[in-house]
DNA sequence: CTGTGAAGCTAATGCCATTAGCTTCTCTCG
DNA sequence: CGAGAGAAGCTAATGGCATTAGCTTCACAG
């Protein structure tokens, strides 16, 4: 029998997460999470190595959920509804959770504990990009090119860095389109 | 006479400003802007109200360099010259200070310390445009495309997401490319 | 020559991460 | 059934940091 009020790790990440959502990056701290999980701070030393170990799950965390939200949202589309369901699908997700999205750092790629999580995100992009045709490095390139676009738009969304909201729904719209111009323009 | 060694909050930023290129802004500490200047650490409280202040005005001041540098490498130019003087002059600074680019907020346009600044920035990357005729909210969307790009790219070259830097040019070329033809495309 | 205000200092508080070392509980194996 | 080992938790202690309070000093103005 597993024991009932048992800590694990992966709670002690979902109580990361509910802190990061609910006070961004700054208040997710050792202690508050001890409160929450109804433990001392120290016992969660127990399940996590260090105030920054915990932070880079919550990265993997949320890259994952990315993954898998990106990829329902993908399944069974190619070409230009792919890629613009993508897109949306980004956004979307950014919307729904700002915070979240702001405390995932921009580098996984090269971290021991997030590149795993962090390529399998790009994968998903690679993909929804077969179809085109792009051969070798015309493929990286417009892979980035689409990262550069939906990150760089999202990020400055999720902190709210455009001056008012309005019209932001025709800016994407406009970036999506420009994207896929610029796919076709190079076939 | 005004005394030498005195600090100002001028000073106090100058010593902060060099210790997030250094560091990052993690490393930007009240104790160590103290160490730095040669001071106490609650001294510092005569020139400046709380750390987060700090960060603030930390941020004018980049996004002041930003827009000195910005302005000069569009003078003179118009259209596609000054569009792509500008995109290459916000990449330069930002490889040139990738850590001080990562401590600019991305939304300084409501805060009350670093709106103007802000605010100023904006300002060039929207004269830029002038002379794609474009008018009203069309211009709003081309400016934010425009950010989108440059912000997007930026952030994700400063911390180093890009897997490997090959190509990067490239990748930048064609975006640039690519936000040209847009622009075309909607006249 | 004096006194006032700014700039600096030391002492103290409180929050947080982290370490050390002890206790307790649970499951496994004899 | 009965240890005993290992995991998970706890309290106490340390050290770094921001911030506040209240004192001292010093340059300058009158």
């Amino acid at each position: 029998m597993v024991a009932r009020n048992r800590l694990t790790p992966a709670k002690v990440v979902d109580a990361a997460l509910d802190l990061v959502d609910e006070h961004g990056v700054e208040g997710l701290t050792l202690a508050a999470v001890a409160t929450r999980t109804g433990v001392a701070a120290p016992s969660l030393y127990k399940h996590v190595a260090s105030l920054a170990e915990l932070r880079a799950h919550v990265g993997v965390r949320v890259l994952e959920n990315m993954t898998e939200w990106f990829t329902d949202a993908v399944l069974g589309l190619s070409g230009d509804e792919a890629v613009t369901a993508l897109m949306h699908a980004y956004r979307a997700y950014v919307v729904r959770h700002p915070k979240r999205y702001s405390a995932v750092p921009v580098d996984p790629l090269h971290d021991e504990i997030q590149g795993a999580a962090g390529r399998k995100l790009m994968e998903v992009m690679f993909a929804t990009l077969r179809g085109y045709g792009l051969e070798g490095s015309e493929a990286v390139h417009a892979t980035r090119r689409l990262r550069v676009i939906v990150h760089g738009f999202a990020s400055i969304e999720a902190e709210g860095g455009f001056g008012l909201p309005e019209g932001l729904d025709d800016t994407y719209d406009q970036l999506i389109r420009m994207y896929l111009d610029d796919l076709r323009g190079k076939s």
